[in-house]
RNA sequence: GUGAGCGUAGCUCAGCUGGUAGAGCAUCGGUCUGUGGCACCGAGGGUCGCGGGUUCAAUCCCCGUCGCUCACCCCA
């Protein structure tokens, strides 16, 4: 107790223990179940990248890349033999669609039949002021959809199957947030009438909305500044400015949105931070969580690919930050039941030891969760452990039930106890085992 | 990067107008060698974040620093 704290996690990065990790678990499973079920595969890349692959993808202007990412040189290496080798950097990933455009492109993706449908799930890194809701090393679950196709029916599904996992898992409170902000050839033209009208309104606007108006307009339209709202809903909206094509696209997502029942908002504020963004963009926002409550975002990036140096390629695709949706979920209440330790083996006395060794490992190999004390216990403690750990049963084992061959299983809830042979004790407690589940 | 609030036991917190620290919970042991949750008794655990200043004396006042939290920016 009186150690001196040496080592701590370091800023913006935490533990997830027991037994929430128990609910992450669980979460990101309910995620492979649902998102499987929708066609879709694991993808797993390396958490870091070349730099150049997020400045170029993510855009060099954008904060995540400017000021958020974690970067190191990649000093010697060791495979390079002349000084003329490139010094590149390398950079811990920030988001991770980039590197599934990179994946894509450099397994030659687009060879295989149908669209490529992944997911994937893990830490991102950005190196900003931790608060509420958002980390330096975060989690986040994704799925995208690349190939030749861009059709509206592909950003329903993608929708349909968010809006699925989100009601799995108990989120409920959630808003979806639907936008379209144009292509590379309309969006431009809006961009500029957008920042013509914000400059005639420019000295009624606080600093940091005055310096979007150069840097990035769109960013203005979702400014939380309370007098900044009145003039924000007299600004241009983007849906009167997109070109046939993309209007064209966005009634057709609304129809397919409606053909499956999904519920949602028509945003016209909502604006994404990256640059690969195009026509669709969308948000899911939930409660309990602070200023920080989008737990997820995304949209249509159908330039990235080609950007990235690969063939023409539509692309959609989404990242739900898991801390903040498991923050909300805990923040709510109704947490799903995750089953704990099963059975806590009460042996007494060495003469029963070699038969609680035995049948634990039995009852491990049919699937149970059993802990065995190492050493003896006074018999009361032992109950007493078994109750603070949470067992559902204390599986009894004294002199008695040596002599006569059974076992004695407890339940904890109730205190109902009966005595089993070994054969009734574990067909019990396997169907007790599928029961619960 | 900017701003605000907070740092006392493992956790949640008391600690008056300055006089070198307490409670509850948790942990461990006992009452209790075949029946847990309860009760009672006891124990361990603190350089009061760190450094400096003021003072006879600082957990308390002042300065600095580090850390945490929340918010801004931005984003999942």
């Amino acid at each position: 107790m009186t150690e001196k704290r040496e080592f701590k996690a370091i800023k913006g990065t935490r533990d997830i223990l027991p037994p929430d990790s128990a609910l992450w678990n669980w979460f990101e499973q309910t995620a492979r179940d649902v998102f499987e079920t929708y066609g879709f595969r694991d993808i797993r890349t390396p958490v870091f990248e070349e730099t150049e692959l997020f400045a170029r993808s993510i855009g060099v202007e954008t904060d995540v890349v400017n000021k958020e990412m974690f970067t190191f040189s990649t000093g010697h290496d060791p495979d390079s033999t002349g000084e003329s080798a490139p010094d590149r950097t390398y950079s811990l990933r920030p988001e991770a669609t980039a590197s599934v455009a990179r994946a894509y492109i450099e397994n030659e993706m687009q060879t295989l039949p149908g669209n490529a449908k992944l997911y994937y799930m893990g830490p991102m890194f950005r190196r900003e002021r931790p608060q509420k809701g958002r980390y330096r090393q975060f989690y986040q679950i994704g799925a995208e959809v690349l190939g030749q196709s861009d059709a509206p029916a592909i950003d329903a599904e993608v929708l349909e199957m968010l809006v699925v996992f989100f009601k799995r898992v108990g989120l409920t409170r959630t808003t979806l947030y639907v936008n379209s902000i144009g292509c590379k050839d309309c969006r431009p033209q809006y961009v500029e009438l957008l920042r013509e009208k914000l400059r005639e309104v420019k000295d009624q606007l606080g600093p940091d909305s005055q310096r979007r108006i150069e840097t990035n307009p769109l960013r203005v339209l979702d400014s939380k500044l309370p007098q900044e709202q009145p003039i924000i809903a007299k600004l241009p909206r983007i849906s009167d400015h997109l070109c046939a094509e993309c209007r064209e696209h966005f009634a057709k997502l609304n129809e397919e949105l409606g053909l499956r029942g999904i519920v949602y908002e028509e945003n016209w504020r909502l604006v994404r931070g990256l640059d690969y963004y195009t026509r669709t963009t969308f948000e899911v926002t939930a409660e309990g969580l602070g200023s920080q409550n989008a737990v997820c975002g995304g949209g249509r990036y159908d330039g990235l690919v080609e950007l990235l140096g690969g063939p023409p390629t539509k692309g959609i695709g989404f990242a739900i930050g898991s801390d903040r949706a498991i923050l909300s979920m805990q923040e709510g209440g109704k947490l799903p039941h995750l089953p704990g330790l099963a059975v806590f083996v009460a042996w007494m006395g060495q003469a029963a030891y070699p038969t609680a060794v035995n049948i634990t490992r039995k009852l491990r190999t049919a699937g149970l969760a059993v802990e065995l004390p190492a050493e003896e216990m006074k018999f009361k403690k032992s109950l007493g452990l078994a109750d603070k750990l949470g067992a559902s049963y204390a599986l009894i084992i004294g002199e008695d039930e040596v002599a006569s061959n059974t076992f004695t299983l407890k339940r904890l809830a109730d205190s109902e106890q009966k005595k089993l042979s070994e054969l009734e004790l574990l067909e019990y407690l396997e169907s007790e085992r599928r029961g619960s589940r």
